[in-house]
DNA sequence: CTGTTAGCGCCTTCAA
DNA sequence: TTGAAGGCGCTAACAG
């Protein structure tokens, strides 16, 4: 049997709208009313019923991540696991819940959301861009409920969102390696129909062109290839006339089957070739050499995202509000797979 | 302004409890009024109010999953993740909703875990054995509230819980190593505060002494070292009189850090060192030599979890059934970590 | 300051 | 087979 405010109330000889009242914080009540109500509260181990209060205030303090399907592996488990740690965080500090969803397919997607939201399990969403038409966002669109994207969308202007500038973070870790003075530097590249994929590309690029280096469109690699089969495809990049001495890779996963693959083939990292990858998750360091990487701050974007959010869906009025745009700032964490070893280890 | 019963009841020229009966499929509904409910339903996009649902159905349909505290990052991200898949596919399955959640502390954990269920937001949690007393545990039972435990706990009996026999797969890795002639195995160990830890030593060193092998305390190494000075920790250990030629490690990331260790101090695995480790996770493919692994079926353990738990939040009376304790099968998967290359690769 | 009243959207009797 | 009425536990408006 549950501990209901009309018990409390009955048990206190108060109405059930004093309890309320109490509960609630409602400056309205003599300080002894409080005290004695907050007592028997405490004795019968009263918990409001969050149900009962979302049905009348209709506000539900949870918010739903969903879940990119899986079509593409390559930044998965660890990214998203960092990510839900940092959106959780900041929810649970506001008093918020998180609902994890996702979907098998795209129409899967708009029906969980809409059930979610329309149902008022959810007060909005966290998603992902998936570079193209996106059907989830115009049904937010549409319907006017709260979400926040992580990452960016060509498609899409105007809507809230958090990102890394990924053109930006790509041209630092290139320049990373040209000041170190390497002058062909490769590119190990991601789904090509993934905004994140293609703006790493662009800021390698950007930063080949602006030094004036070569440019070789067989110095491109696809992730996919490697991950299936970094073996043979690190031979055959190996013994590209004139091959780089650089290779900047677009996730630590694929750079470990890049270095994997380097290892069997017998070349030395970063002696014969040079690398450089982004997220620096755990992975990086645990790799033989320590892995330098792009720290994005994916923890921060979750953190960042369930702020946006929250604040979104507390002051709905500010849709046309300046900064939709969040950035979140990266920085290069140096390790040996770019530099010389160190003397001594 | 939301779609309601009433509503639709209004348009379709019938009473409220009659749109009721057609969204529930109740049997005592004229054909032809649910056709045309059904039809007004459609062109209104009448979605049900989930809130109001729960609040006279007393089911949330929604469940949470109360992720460990941060105290230890061995068994961590990759993990979890595959885990949270397992059971979200099966909830979802079942119209079930997925909340994440945690706590800081045990306090913490309990405080949240009690506004969930007392404040009827969830129905039942999942959680994870920390092999010590637990105070959430204690409050899940006094209470009784449905939850289902990952992993074994020796201080609580007759509860619900999925777990991986881990005992027996440390044997199974270790009589691996021990049929490709291996005399002399050692182990590295995980926090051993937890269960997992504990039973996969204890299997390991059946396998020993069944075998009659050698059996030394200097052999086992503390994963929590290797992590975080793999280099070191490695040399020490190849450095003992009469080292090992096998080792079976707790964690895929961890026997990253003692490849890892291996590598620069030049042993070559699996002919200096062979190397076998748990929960297979897509990590030891990416390792080069790909890591040997006992798959545990992280998938399956959530997929279960889930399924279980389901069935005893619509079953609330099998309190006292037979099978509580659910085990899921593992799988050595051979990998070259710990069989002498193969001729051409 | 406090109590009464009237819903939130839904489901479940009970009567017709 | 259908409708009316009442209530789930809480909040908000209006009186006192």
């Amino acid at each position: 049997m549950q501990v209901t405010m009309k018990k409390v109330a009955r048990r206190a000889g108060v109405s059930s709208s004093t309890v309320s009242r109490v509960v609630s914080g409602h400056p309205n009540v003599r300080e002894e009313t409080s005290r004695k109500v907050k007592k028997i509260m405490d004795e019968m181990k009263y918990t409001p019923n969050m149900i009962a209060k979302s049905l009348v205030s209709k506000i539900t303090s949870s918010m739903c991540i969903l879940l990119p399907m899986q079509d593409e592996k390559l930044f998965s488990n660890l990214f998203y696991m960092e990510l839900i740690r940092g959106i959780a965080t900041q929810a649970n500090l506001s008093g918020f819940d998180i609902l994890i969803s996702s979907g098998a397919n795209e129409n899967e997607e708009v029906e969980t959301v809409s059930r979610l939201l329309k149902g008022r399990h959810v007060d909005g969403v966290i998603l992902f861009s998936s570079g193209k038409e996106d059907a989830v966002i115009d049904f937010l669109k549409i319907n006017g409920y709260p979400f926040v994207l992580i990452g960016r969308s060509d498609k899409y202007n105007g809507i809230l969102s958090v990102d890394t500038n990924n053109v930006t973070a790509a041209y630092d870790a290139t320049n990373h390696l040209i000041s170190r003075g390497h002058k062909r530097i490769g590119f190990v590249s991601g789904p090509s129909n993934l905004t994140i994929s293609c703006d790493r590309l662009k800021g390698y690029r950007k930063a080949i062109l602006d030094n004036g280096l070569e440019w070789h469109p067989e110095w491109i690699l696809d992730g996919e290839v490697i991950q299936d089969r970094g073996y043979q495809a690190m031979s055959f990049f190996m013994n590209l006339p004139e091959r780089p001495t650089a290779i900047l890779v677009v996730d630590d996963m694929v750079a470990f089957g890049v270095i994997s693959g380097l290892n069997k083939l017998k070349y030395k990292v970063p002696d014969d070739l040079a690398v450089v990858t982004f997220n620096n998750t755990p992975l990086t360091e645990l790799s033989n050499p320590p892995i330098s990487s792009i720290d994005i701050g994916i923890y921060q974007l979750g953190f960042t995202a369930s702020q946006v959010l929250i604040k979104s869906i507390q002051h709905p009025g500010n849709d046309t509000q300046h900064t939709n745009r969040f950035i979140i700032e990266h920085q290069l964490i140096v390790r040996e797979s770019s530099i010389p070893k160190l003397l001594g280890v």
